[in-house]
DNA sequence: CGATTGCTTGACCCCCATCAATCCTCGTGG
DNA sequence: CCACGAGGATTGATGGGGGTCAAGCAATCG
């Protein structure tokens, strides 16, 4: 496999702060792999024992909940790392990850990266930055699902969807999520996310062609996902 | 006022990983502040310029969503630090907190911790570990936010209250939130929470004594929470 | 080419947001 | 000391959002 110190994809995520030296020790150690579409990268429970950079592909992060419905947290991509927190903790992940499309990652061992933090101050606080920066995201997570309609939900995060993922210019999306997979986002049932989607679709605010989903009108859907 | 070398509140933060250099260097330039409640410690827009640390009292953290209700975020007390995030990301805060009762706090310049976690592996890694966990935490709101009905969520807050601010053996709480703050922290309208308190009072899982919520059956209030 | 999985639509009903009216409680000023 | 006003607590009525069950259809796969 390639080495870390020619890798791009580092210079997306906290990995960028790090000495050559330190790169080439974990490129000495690293595990590249491929994971394929539907098949699970960690589980919940697991002991991670490392982080995982995302070099190809998309997986989609959630969590069990009491009544046994997956939610998705988050959906990672390209340049992402994963499996910071539970390493930092020293627990066991208290999340899932699974392939969206086929994915290629490579995994880091705990002692590298922790190695890293003690010795690497600009490392440490890139990873500080990072997590500052998913708190602040998951507060505004939480204000939505507390306070909006399914149906602003749904609009956020077709924004947000479109916003991450859209490839080229006509807005076709790098993405291919079932029905299902929308609903967990948004934490609905799959009928509500779909009547929903028809009525945008209907209102010409998306474009629905098969199972993919194509945003037209962002402006609108702001509008909406905002209350109006 | 007191030395930062001598506050035992520290042992409960980040702040205890500092060398004693550094925590005289703090109380030298740290700024004693008294709350009143209901006033105001800063507010979403504010540049706070360093971290406050809860000396004594309890602040709610909340912040406005777009329909223009607070949503209640989180609930510190003695021992907690607020701030360090829109501190490490340079950011203004996305967040405000209000003083529940009369609060005292310290705040200490954005340049000490800074210094500190330039230079003192222990005080990063104990932030980091601090953030790691307050992550673990939010995703578990967005789960619950996301997937459980407002009666669960109230089941689950009460017990939240029950185990973090109980103060002496008969269950009462340091605490004490109007019902419209209950319903902020569920994501609710007022109303809904208070017939709901009174469901849960009339079943005898809570006593309602005044504006004096105990929970008199944390077990069958568990159950509720995860849907039974 | 069955069979499994995902998509769509209809029907039903309960949860909960909202509006409204009343009661309670406490702080303030006369 | 009491009246009174304001904010909080409570209860009722109502309508819509959205969860759930069920049936039919389309697409994908071994």
């Amino acid at each position: 496999m390639g080495k870390c110190e020619q890798c791009i994809i580092r210079e997306f995520n906290s990995l960028k702060s790090l000495t050559k030296q330190e790169l080439t020790r974990i490129s000495g150690c690293k595990v590249s792999k491929t994971i394929k579409k539907g098949e699970v990268l960690f589980k919940e429970g697991e002991h991670i024992n490392g982080v995982y950079c995302i070099r190809d592909g998309i997986c989609k992060v959630s969590k069990m909940s009491d009544n046994g419905r997956d939610q998705i947290i988050n959906l990672i991509k390209k340049g992402d790392i994963i499996g910071e927190r539970s390493l930092v903790n020293n627990e066991a992940s208290n999340l899932k990850a699974i392939a969206v499309n086929d994915v290629q990652v490579c995994f880091i061992p705990k002692e590298e990266i922790l190695n890293g933090l003690q010795n690497n101050i600009d490392f440490s606080m890139d990873m500080l930055k990072s997590m500052a920066n998913s708190l602040k995201n998951a507060d505004n997570v939480i204000v939505d699902m507390a306070q909006k309609t399914v149906k602003q939900r749904l609009a956020a995060t077709l924004l947000f969807l479109h916003n991450k993922f859209k490839s080229n210019e006509d807005g076709y999306l790098d993405i291919l999520l079932t029905r299902e997979d929308i609903a967990n986002i948004i934490g609905t049932a799959t009928e509500s996310a779909i009547r929903l989607l028809s009525e945008f679709n209907k209102k010409g605010y998306i474009k629905l062609k098969g199972k993919q989903v194509v945003v037209t009108n962002p402006t609108e859907l702001q509008q909406i996902a905002q209350g109006f």
